[in-house]
DNA sequence: CTTATTTCAGACAAACTGAAATAA
DNA sequence: CTTATTTCAGTTGGTCTGAAATAA
């Protein structure tokens, strides 16, 4: 398995996520992935907006136009959170869930024809080793360096 | 291992990758992660400019902008195929292999820190996971839909 | 008075559209 | 004359900077 003449992994990472953001025009009905991002991240309880933005990894200024058309198109609502006022806490509305929901379908027909050359565990392996990367820089993120007395 | 309250692999990816988009803004020195991926693209015997911008997922007039970039830093040349004197043959220059070598470096320290939470066979299984959806996209592009004669 | 959060206006860089130039 | 390839000018949509408004 001679792996020397293959791009490294970063630019296959780069060009697959060319690829999904690419076909997630077509797939999503009506939203752009972004708007889609931000619902998948929200739920009933409500999310205060500055930890939704990091959770997308976009910085505040800009959430603040994508949720903009997200509550002009009834997606979204903010409110102010009794325990401190000067934060939104950004709710998904029973309309968003519909939207959403729509969405996942899109997102599912996407998935399968971008995986079909995996089979299912082939599948359950490459999301958990993604989702392992993703979980260690998170972590690496909270607690930057290791600790230095 | 219950995965029904994860996010779904296109998710997941679209993170990694803005992950990677992020920390690239760093390692890589003086260059974009775009000059950085189309000089990987490139060899001594030289590529159409046009077959560039397909393997590079971008459209061909905004190619154009960043190979002016990058020969003006001397790191690439142009040249016309003399079999067919419309294309341009673009070429890596030695200046560009030494941009391109210390690029490398940058990204190996990447890598490094971006996979540290896997072993070094779950890398290679995820570099091959990844390339063979990559493969398979390529495969249906160049051919379309199952022939319906 | 200083800090945190959200909001917006202006600036800037990145991508797309359309057309011109050259060659087949 | 039509088509292919590259180039650029103009426009448009996305992201960042800085400042204002509100609340702690």
């Amino acid at each position: 398995m001679n792996d020397s003449e293959s791009p490294r992994l970063a630019v296959l990472l780069a060009k697959l996520s060319k690829t999904v953001y690419r076909k997630s025009e077509e797939a999503l009905p009506g939203i752009s992935i972004k708007d889609y991002l931000a619902l998948t991240n929200l739920d009933d309880r409500g999310v205060p907006q500055q930890r939704l933005a990091e959770w997308l990894g976009m910085d505040e200024n800009n959430l603040v136009l994508l949720l903009n058309g997200l509550e002009e198109a009834g997606s979204i609502a903010r409110r102010r959170d009794p325990d401190d006022r000067r934060r939104h806490i950004v709710e998904i509305t029973p309309r968003g869930k519909k939207v959403l929901e729509r969405a996942e379908r899109g997102m599912d027909k996407l998935e399968q024809e971008l995986l079909s050359a995996l089979s299912p565990s082939e599948r359950a392996t490459l999301k958990q080793l993604v989702r392992r990367v993703l979980e260690s820089q998170a972590a690496s993120a909270r607690q930057p360096e290791a600790a230095r007395p």
